[in-house]
DNA sequence: TGCGGAAGGA
DNA sequence: TCCTTCCGCA
């Protein structure tokens, strides 16, 4: 297999852009970073440190200059550096490890996904978002070392609308996660491994994954690893690696497992140890257990949930159990279990699920830790505004990271005056509230936000776009549908969708929700108004038959203050009346 | 020390 | 596209 021209360490040669020069001047920075990483000679310069794929840089200056040497560019410094290093935030390849000087940490969970166009789910197995650590079992295939490779001869893995969608949804960076800096994986594991502790059968290799490797075990194997498959090294092969957030072949994350994804493996994905590194598994696609794959995307939900990303790449997997704040609507269908098309997709894991919605029978062991999303510079600098930044948010680390579910993170760290009651019409925010996509329909429905938001440069508009594009195909499938048309409000009837007069009911509770924060004695006789009116329209709802579990959604993530105890309790009529009509709809 | 906008080069 | 360079800001 060809390699750079560094004797010591070298990356396969798709790791390198096609125009790499025999000294490799075209090497990417975080090639660079890791191969300082894997020298024993620069660990006093750079070296792994604390989490999995965290480094630190301790001689910033030092790292600058080779960098420069590497790049020809003697006025390279670590501002420099810094610079493009921070680069990578926006592309979820590095971020910066807050709270410590120097230090960044590689992103991987995202290459994760974006490999899943190459799982060969018929047989059996699932991706691991561990790294390709030889260590010895059989259920890791390396893809082909290109995505040219790999589109071309195994196109039947390309599975429409299964993986290759939330590959590209992942490449494009509106499925991410890390987006905060801090240690997703610390808190993944702790879900995962809740799960895994509860996990039964199909768990007896488990015995044989590695404890964390350390780095530097990890990624000394790598080249090695890769070596095996320089034949299939496209000569032509595009800046293979998942710098490129763009979709497409040429652009697709990744087949090639990175050098950031083998070192940093996340223990709740119980990874499977293969000897097939070194049995002829040089297929061009992955294999991966079933099992994991599905207790991977869990645990991606779970990030999903924690880091505001978009489980709605999910619903591409309609068998995969989502994860979700239980919500006390039993007659609301399994949406993903029931509204998905039957994807051609044969495998056990259709049969998992079959049958009932395991949600309702057990529900998520997952904590649901809502988080509000890192602000972004500009938000942090927009101070007062709060609830416009949240609704707006276009933190260039999270411009994906916008919508609804923002909103009720924000109503949550802000109170009920910050909650953005949005028109009836908009019945998107609470599916965002339900199934997350938190960017895309935020950009559908707040366009006049984006007026105002000054942190939308042109660059940012064109991701948003992208992500509409990718909203639009998306509805495409019957879960989406289950949305009215954009700007559609549905006449008021007892047959409406109970999704949508949840919504409306909603934003009746956020609106009270609202009016209880104004104080005890404007409360009371706002109390003794209200009570007046809602007599008058609990009648009249009594005969107008809507009403919405938005307040019970909202109760399941905060305890309803005194004042709204009454709201709720007529929330909970409401709601079970609601149930009631619904089963005649 | 870190962030991110902007402009520009290769 | 991936930086490099410069810069203002926090």
């Amino acid at each position: 297999m060809k390699t750079s021209a560094d004797p010591g360490f070298a990356f396969p040669d798709w790791a390198y852009k096609p125009e790499s020069s025999p000294g490799s001047r075209q090497i990417q920075l975080w090639h660079f970073i890791l191969e300082l990483l894997r020298k024993e000679e620069y660990h006093d310069v750079i070296a792994w440190q604390g989490d999995y794929g965290e480094f630190v840089i301790k001689d910033p200056d030092e790292v600058a200059r080779l960098w420069g040497a590497r790049k020809a560019k003697p006025q390279m410094n670590y501002d420099k550096l810094s610079r493009a290093l921070r680069y990578y935030y926006n592309k979820r390849i590095l971020h910066k490890t807050k709270g410590k000087r120097f230090t960044y940490k590689f992103n991987f969970n995202k290459l994760v996904l974006v490999n899943y166009p190459f799982i060969d789910m018929g047989s059996g197995r699932v991706p691991q978002s561990a790294p390709p650590v030889p260590t010895g079992s059989s259920h890791f295939r390396f893809p082909p070392s290109t995505p040219s490779d790999v589109l071309s001869s195994n196109e039947e893995l390309r599975s429409p609308g299964m993986f290759s969608s939330v590959a590209r949804r992942m490449a494009r960076g509106s499925v991410s996660d890390c987006s905060d800096g801090t240690s997703t994986n610390s808190e993944l594991e702790e879900a995962m491994g809740a799960e895994e502790r509860g996990a039964g059968p199909d768990r007896a290799y488990r015995g044989l994954l590695p404890p964390r490797l350390p780095h530097d075990s990890l990624f000394r194997i790598y080249p090695a690893v890769l070596g095996r498959h320089g034949p299939r090294v496209h000569p032509d092969s595009l800046s293979p690696f998942p710098v490129s957030p763009l979709p497409g072949p040429g652009g697709l994350l990744g087949p090639n497992l990175s050098p950031a994804l083998s070192m940093t493996p996340t223990p709740h994905m119980s990874y499977t140890p293969s000897p097939s590194m070194s049995s002829p598994m040089l297929g061009s696609h992955f294999s991966f257990n079933q099992e994991d794959m599905k207790h991977y995307l869990q645990a991606h939900t779970q990030s999903v949930y924690n880091y505001h990303l978009s489980p709605r790449a999910f619903l591409h997997y309609p068998n995969i159990i989502i994860p979700q704040p239980h919500r006390p609507t039993p007659e609301k269908p399994a949406a993903h279990h029931l509204h998905c098309p039957p994807l051609p997709l044969s495998h056990p894991l259709s049969q998992q699920s079959a049958g009932g919605d395991e949600r309702d029978q057990h529900p998520s062991p997952f904590k649901f830790k809502l988080q509000p999303p890192p602000l972004g510079r500009k938000q942090r600098d927009s101070g007062s505004s709060l609830a416009a930044a949240s609704s707006s948010s276009s933190s260039s680390q999270s411009s994906s990271f916008t919508g609804s579910s923002q909103i009720i993170n924000s109503s949550l760290a802000t109170g009920p005056p910050k909650i953005k009651v949005e028109p009836i019409s908009d019945i998107d925010s609470e599916e965002e509230v339900q199934v997350t996509d938190i960017s895309e329909d935020d950009e559908l429905n707040h366009s006049d936000e984006e007026e105002q938001d000054p942190c939308h440069t042109p660059h940012r508009r064109r991701r948003r776009q992208q992500q509409q594009q990718q909203q639009r195909s998306s509805q495409a499938f019957p879960l989406i549908n289950l949305k009215s048309e954009p700007g559609h409000t549905a006449p008021i009837s007892p047959c409406i969708p109970l999704k949508l007069r949840f919504k409306r009911r909603w934003s009746e509770d956020q609106k009270m929700e609202a009016d209880g924060e104004r104080g005890e004695a404007e409360d009371k006789k706002v109390r003794a108004d209200r009570e007046e009116e809602e007599k008058r329209v609990g009648q009249a709802e009594n005969g107008g038959g809507r009403g919405g579990a938005g307040g019970v959604i909202l109760g399941l993530m905060l305890p309803p203050p005194p004042t709204q105890r009454r709201a709720s309790s007529e929330l909970q009529r409401a709601t079970a009346q609601l149930s009631l009509e619904n089963n005649g709809c």
